[in-house]
DNA sequence: GTGAAAGCGCTAACAG
DNA sequence: CTGTTAGCGCTTTCAC
C-alpha cells in the first residue's frame, strides 16, 4: 500500500503492481465476466471479443491470480504428490512421469515429503482437506492420516485420491505392479542358480510394497522347495546405510551364498560393505535388488534386479487421477509389468 | 452441488462439507474477527475468547482456507524451489534442508522442476508473479526467466529471491561454494599424484557451477605448472548417461592417467564405463568427482570427491530467505566449506 | 454473446 | 479487547 494507490501518476501503466482481470476488460472495451469467459470457455464468446481480450492480456501481461480464482471456483488445479522420502532415487522417475502428465492437462503439482517430523503428515493431509489441491496421488506405502483413524485424505473433502502401489485400504483406485510376483521370480532365480540358503533384506517395518514383496520371497522359497529361515531376514529400511550396515553383518555370516534385498539401494551398500569385506560379489555372495534404479546398472558388479516401470507408472496414476478429476470412471486397479534383469551380481552358488 | 444446499437435512453437523471461520465464531460465541486474531496474534485475544476460540476449532475440526487467506492477506506463506533437474541425487539434501527450515517457521515448499518442456519454465516463474509464493530459492545454475530478458522472478512481484550457487545477476543473496577453489584443490591433488594429462568431463553448457569448476580445474592446471589442452575437455550434463558414454571414448584414448568429472554421477558411469572395458581404475586411470552424493562412497572403487554441505547449503539459504520475508536485512554472500575426500579412485599415476 | 452483481472465506481497518 | 464492515480478484448465476 505503497504508492499504489492512485491509478496513474503518470508514467506508463508499467508500474502497476500486477495486472488485474479488471484492467483487461477495460482495455479490451468488455466486461470483466466476458475477459474470464474468453479464458475458460473461449468458444462462449465472440472472436472479435477474445481478440481483443487476448490483445489486451498480451498487452498488459496479465496472470490470473490463482488464490482468487480457487476461492471462487473451489477448484485449485493442483494436484498432491505425497511421497515417504524424496532423497529416495527411486520416486525421481515416478515423479517425472506424473508431473508430465499433469503438466499437459494444465495441473501442478505438490510434493508432501513424509520425511521429517510427524507434524508434517497433518499439514500434508491439510492440503487436501482445506481445497489446495483437487485430488492426490499417494506413493507412501504405509498408512497415511493414521492417526485420525483412517484415510483422512479426502474422506472429507471428496479429493479423488490414487495409490501408487498397492493401497492399504482397498477402496481407492491404485496403480501397481505385481511386487509379489516379482519377488517370487527373483528367488527363484537364485534359487535356479543352486542357492540354497538364501538371506532377505526388508524394507521398513509396515510398509505394504515390503509386505508384499516378503511374501513374494516365500512365495520364491515354498516354490523351489526351500525352507524358510528367519535368522536368514535382516531388517532393513530401504536407505544405502541400512544395506551397508547388514551387507557388514552379513560378511561375517559365512552361511548365506545369496542375498535378496527389497531394493536396489541396500543391495548397492551391501555390495559394497560386502567386497570391502574380501567377499566376492558374486563369487561368493550373489546380490539381487528391486527396482532397477540407474545406479544398479553402474554399479561393480552390475547390480541383478527387477525393472519396475517407474515412468509409465507416474504417468498411469496421473492419468487415472485426472479421469477422476474429471468425473470420468477410472479402473479400479491397474497392473504394470515388471521384468527381471539378470546382471553380473549374480551367479551360481558356489559349491 | 450434489445434496449440500440444504443446510441442516436432520443429521448432525458433521456433514457440512468442511467447517468457515463463521462456524468456530458462532461456536465460540465471539466474531470472525476474533477468530482470525486467535490464530495469528493470540496475545491480543482475552484468554477466555482465546480458549472458547481454540475449544470451538477442535470441536468442528476447522481449517482455515488458504485460498482465502493468500486472496486477502497477499501473502502465500510458500516458497518456490527452483531447480533443473529433480531425478539429479545431488538435489535430495538440500531439498531437506530447505524444507526442515521452511517447515519450522511455517511455510511450505513448492518445487518448480525445470527438467521438461521449456514452457514449464513460464508456469514455475508465473507462480512467484501471481503471489502463489512468497519468495523464491534458485537452484538452478543458469539463467531463469531469461526469455523475459533477466531475472523476471521477483523482478515483478518484489518477491525476495535467493540464489543457491554463484548467482547469475549477482544482485540477489546467495549462498554458494567456492566450487572454484574445491576445482582447483581435487586438480592440484590429482598434479600431486604425478598426472600430467588430466581429462576434465564438464557439466552442462552455460551452467554457472560448471563455469566456476572449470575455472578452478584451470587455476589448479596453472599451478602445478601443466598445459591445459582442449583435446582433454569432455562435454557432458551432470547425468549418469553422459558419464558412461564419455568414459566409453576415454577407454580408448590411452592418453590421460586422470579424469576430473565436474560431478560425481558422470564420474561414477565413467568408472563403470572404463571397467567395463578392462581400463583399471586406479592402476590405469585415477578418476575423481565432485559433491560427495551418497553412491560416491559406495561406488567400487570408492569415488574421491569433494564433500558440500548440501544439508547445510539448503538450511541457510532457507534461513536468509525467511529473514528477507520477514523484512530482516540479509547478507548478500554466504560461503560454506568444502572438503576434498580422497577415497580410492585416485592413486599415483602410472609411469 | 454479453454485462451487472453477488460472493467464495478470510483478514484488516476502523470504531467502540 | 472486541465487533462491524469492506473487499482481496476472480467466476458465475442471472438477466438481457
Amino acid at each position: 500500500m505503497d504508492e499504489s494507490d492512485h491509478p496513474a501518476p503518470g508514467c506508463d501503466a508499467k508500474d502497476r503492481r500486477v495486472a488485474r482481470i479488471g484492467d483487461v476488460a477495460r482495455l479490451a472495451k468488455v466486461s470483466t465476466a466476458t475477459v474470464s469467459r474468453a479464458l475458460a470457455t473461449p468458444d462462449r464468446v465472440s472472436p472479435e471479443a477474445r481478440a481483443r481480450v487476448a490483445a489486451a492480456i498480451a498487452a498488459i501481461g496479465y496472470m490470473p491470480n490463482p488464490a482468487a480464482r480457487t476461492l471462487r471456483s473451489q477448484k485449485s488445479r493442483m494436484v498432491l504428490v505425497v511421497l515417504p522420502d524424496l532423497a529416495n532415487i527411486f520416486f525421481s522417475q515416478i515423479l517425472r512421469g506424473i508431473e508430465e502428465t499433469l503438466f499437459e492437462a494444465g495441473y501442478g503439482m505438490i510434493i508432501g515429503n513424509l520425511d521429517g517430523p510427524p507434524e508434517k503428515e497433518a499439514r500434508i493431509a491439510a492440503l487436501a482437506a482445506t481445497g489446495q489441491v483437487d485430488g492426490a496421488l499417494l506413493l507412501n506405502g504405509h498408512l497415511f492420516g493414521q492417526a485420525r483413524g483412517g484415510r483422512n485424505l479426502g474422506s472429507r473433502t471428496g479429493a479423488p485420491v490414487v495409490a501408487l502401489c498397492e493401497a492399504i485400504p482397498a477402496d481407492i483406485p491404485q496403480i501397481e505392479v505385481d511386487n509379489r510376483a516379482a519377488a517370487a521370480a527373483m528367488t527363484r532365480h537364485l534359487a535356479e542358480l543352486g542357492h540354497r540358503r538364501i538371506a532377505y533384506v526388508t524394507g521398513p517395518e509396515g510398509n505394504v510394497l515390503e509386505r508384499e514383496r516378503f511374501a513374494g520371497f516365500r512365495d520364491g522359497l515354498a516354490a523351489a522347495s526351500l525352507a524358510f529361515d528367519p535368522a536368514l531376514v535382516h531388517p532393513g529400511d530401504y536407505t544405502l546405510e541400512a544395506g551397508t550396515r547388514i551387507g557388514a553383518a552379513l560378511a561375517r555370516q559365512p552361511d548365506p551364498t545369496a542375498v535378496f534385498s527389497s531394493n536396489d539401494a541396500m543391495a548397492i551398500g551391501l555390495m559394497r560393505a560386502l567386497i570391502e569385506r574380501g567377499v566376492r560379489v558374486p563369487g561368493d555372495v550373489s546380490v539381487a535388488g528391486f527396482d532397477d534404479i540407474e545406479y544398479a546398472a553402474v554399479a561393480e558388479p552390475a547390480l541383478t534386479t527387477i525393472r519396475q516401470p517407474r515412468r509409465d507408472l507416474g504417468r498411469t496414476g496421473a492419468a487415472i487421477l485426472l479421469d477422476l478429476l474429471a468425473g470420468r470412471p477410472a479402473p479400479a486397479r491397474t497392473r504394470l509389468e515388471t521384468e527381471l534383469v539378470v546382471r553380473a551380481s549374480t551367479a551360481a552358488a558356489r559349491t
